[in-house]
DNA sequence: CTTGACCCTCACCTGGCGTCATAGCCTATA
DNA sequence: TATAGGCTATGACGCCAGGTGAGGGTCAAG
């Protein structure tokens, strides 16, 4: 009657592999009207139509499983079957959303600590205000305009001195961290100079006790921090980590 | 020295299971400081940062491979690593988002389909009209006002005479594809049928080729579609799904 | 009769563990 | 000291959606 096609055939129709249609032969999702003696598998028109609905709601993500059973029940409730769906679909959205957001909060620390500490790049001499503008213009893309406003604020309303003053504080802190070192992560003296650095730090960037411990974090995961750290002193990125992991665990007592 | 931590008590502290911890050995990910003379796995300070840098990145959705390369070698550049591992996100972001809009779509027709041509709900009696208010309101939270001003407009300004006048139109539309079934989908009669079928269903959306083409998807992948078609004569379902793809093959063409 | 394209089944591999099964270790109490 | 319990170890199978063969049968053309 009508026409009937070998696995390849459906295959190169659909797209899938012939492995794809064995797979779901075997889990009884698709399985051809008709074997041959030799056990061939052919497939009709009937099970054209089927794959594609599998197909259609294999791209939206439903497990194999999950179609078979909606296929094969004719009294599924499709649309209800879509709606829980597209909960957990936007869900799974969502979750991308927060990390990106985190990936970008981490590079933006991560560029943020490379324009404020990394001397070589001449940042002493002038400040580099096309990449303050590149910054912020990316920032805007992101995220809402009050975020861009804080930071345009924080970094590009600082004159060129005002901010070499900035870096001095940031180096003073730094140095007597280091000096510091023979001393436990969570001595109060150690503890008080990290008190002055979180407040410098957020000179920068409103920085929540979290992300301060995520900072921490990244002095010890990004090799250019810790190259940084470790130059003016070794072990200094260890120490700081720790100690500002410390910091967080403390204020976050109260 | 510092202190040293069981697999449970390392398990409890981060939150992963001990088969975790387990798996993490076996493949090099996180290799206990101490292995004592009985085999018990001992865990150090050093360990339970690195336990942390890899909760961290693998709730970015990294692999596990990718993040011990990422640790072992300080080389690493993190910054670029992020940057690549964000723009991965991005894109399944944005796939989520394509494939919630093909769910939205779907219901929506699904649901359009139900209001305009499932007749036993009483529909020629008296316009349902909650129904539609609901409908706008779901539309009114996922899409922007101009749509469902379209929306609304389209449905709600008819009147209860205008609905029936139009649904008899579609009525005779669809009998009259039902009397074409022995040319072939593309012939230049069906052809001509099916452009005013496509007409008539822009009386309620606005309905581009592309998804007009899903409608005639639909029709086929949705049992209650097919039910409906299927009962006005067996194979229109799949008749009119293959015209509707011509159609819009054809007029995409120009 | 052979060649080459196609078909079959069986079975192991992926990732990130969960879930046993089986057995050794350690400590406290009867 | 025996035993109960809680801890530990290793090893192996299972999940999901197939990928990637191995090893062997089938079919049409030359």
């Amino acid at each position: 009657m009508s026409k009937q096609y070998s696995v390849k055939q459906l295959a190169e129709l659909s797209g899938v592999t012939i492995r794809a249609l064995h797979h779901y032969d075997h889990i009884g999702l698709l399985k051809p009207a008709v074997r041959t003696e030799k056990k061939y598998r052919l497939y009709d028109h009937g099970d054209c139509l089927r794959l594609q609905q599998v197909l259609f709601y294999r791209e939206l993500g439903f497990s194999l499983l999950e179609i078979r059973d909606l296929l094969d029940d004719p009294d599924f409730n499709t649309a209800v079957a879509l709606h829980d769906h597209r909960k957990k679909l936007v869900q799974r959205q969502k979750h991308m959303t927060s990390l990106i957001q985190t990936v970008d909060r981490t590079l933006a620390l991560m560029e943020g600590e490379d324009t404020m500490t990394l001397k070589d790049k001449d940042l002493y001499q002038g400040f580099d205000r096309e990449k303050i503008d590149r910054w912020n213009r990316e920032v805007e893309e992101k995220y809402d305009p009050e975020t861009v406003e804080e930071s345009r604020s924080n970094l590009s309303k600082m004159s060129k001195a005002q901010f070499a003053e900035v870096q001095k504080q940031g180096d003073r802190v730094t140095l007597a961290i280091a000096e510091l070192m023979d001393k436990e992560p969570n001595d109060p003296d150690v503890q008080a100079q990290i008190k002055l650095h979180h407040a410098w730090v957020e000179n920068f960037y409103e920085c929540p006790l979290e992300m301060y411990r995520g900072l921490g974090q990244l002095y010890i995961e990004n090799p250019e921090f810790t190259a940084f750290y470790e130059k003016i002193k070794p072990g200094l990125a260890t120490f700081m980590a720790e100690a500002m992991a410390h910091f967080a665990d403390n204020e976050m007592r109260y």
